[in-house]
DNA sequence: CGGTAGATTTCGTGA
DNA sequence: TCACGAAGTCTACCG
């Protein structure tokens, strides 16, 4: 990796024309191709950058980004004015970042759990497959009744849309659905309620049984 | 901007846990507070992070961050091996970045010239408030009937999804919907389509006027 | 390669 | 503070 500290201006032009005045920036240079320039406040979004594959070339205090080509060229062109810095380290292999609690997660405890999701439900599969794409989860409950679930990390209006769609183009009578998810949003519920949908919200770590629910709030 | 170059691992739990193994990271601490860990390698996006505002405590090989308190508390902790580098630069005043193309650019452009819609358009406001927010563009057509215009930089399905929901809720008798983007994606086209939205591709070029419709194609 | 859905999305804006 | 919508979204996954 390669870093520069550097009084520069940066211009961008591809998917839209971006111009960084001229001033002091931190350039990050990966063996991936990646090119990220970063100011000193701002977040963790680069200022500019651009992703891999990309060529890059560096000559008399002007680098050259380039990414694509023809018409769909993006193009970063780094005009340095002042050398602050200029290191390069080995940083060796990378090891990948093991997360844990993502939707996938939330996905795999309640299909081995569907009955947190407040009824009686009987998983039938995961990824049930329509012709606009998989439903989380397809279960029924204790009648027998066809029920689809999807699931989020947060419960938006667009969720409650998406599973509209799905539950538009279920071939399945009487099939109800359930949006669950960590937290809703009260306008996604709002909507959900209107549509017929139930909402119910998880606790993941109630839900691996790594900790009770709150039951003194009900036994005092 | 205090540069880190390390051999470390990282913890974070927050809205979820993860761990990044042991090994060589770039660990950048920005004036605001915001403490990114970067690889040699994977794009724009920093493998941990955290965004301002936080606390970091950095004592003795183990640097802990933290943003907000008590159950919702974020916390990255981030062990230390072995320092290879360690440098801190002044980057003195930033100064903003200056954009243009987006989709306000595109909305302005479009109530200048909404006859570029296709049909011979007259403005009748921008934002049309409706209940659950504003539609980009308000016009009527020749006839006088209304049109409601939904502007992106990319249309959707989920742009599509949104327009029918103004559309919905909007009380004039008659109002058709277009969808207005740079560019249309297949499939959203398909169901603008089967619900009664015209799809209309901008060109902003075109649309500045600062080059012409490619009018060779038609006149040799 | 295009399309869809997820993300510790982040980030801005307006109520 | 909350909620919504844009983003050069990026990224993984699936066809």
């Amino acid at each position: 990796m390669r870093l520069v500290v550097a009084r520069c201006e940066v211009l961008y032009t591809g998917r839209l024309t971006a111009r960084l005045p001229e001033a002091v920036r931190l350039l990050m240079f990966k063996a991936d191709g990646s090119v990220l320039v970063h100011d000193d406040a701002g977040g963790y979004r680069p200022l500019n950058w651009m992703t891999p594959p990309t060529m890059v070339e560096d000559e008399d205090g002007l680098i050259v980004v380039r990414k694509g080509a023809g018409k769909s060229e993006d193009r970063l062109e780094i005009r340095i004015a002042e050398v602050l810095s200029d290191v390069t380290h080995d940083m060796g292999e990378s090891v990948a970042l093991q997360k844990d609690g993502v939707e996938r997660h939330l996905q795999e405890e309640l299909a081995a759990r569907p009955d947190a999701l407040g009824a009686k439900l009987r998983l039938v599969r995961r990824e049930w497959p329509t012709d606009i794409g998989p439903v989380d989860l397809m279960c029924r409950d204790e009648s027998g009744d066809w029920v689809a679930v999807e699931i989020k990390r947060v419960g938006t209006i667009d969720a409650v849309e998406q599973l509209s769609r799905y539950l538009e183009r279920i071939e399945l009578d009487g099939c109800r659905g359930i949006l669950a998810a960590q937290a809703i949003k009260p306008q996604a519920r709002t909507l959900a309620e209107s549509r017929g949908i139930d909402c119910v919200e998880i606790d993941l770590a109630v839900l691996r049984g790594q900790r009770e629910p709150d039951l003194t709030l009900f036994s005092a």
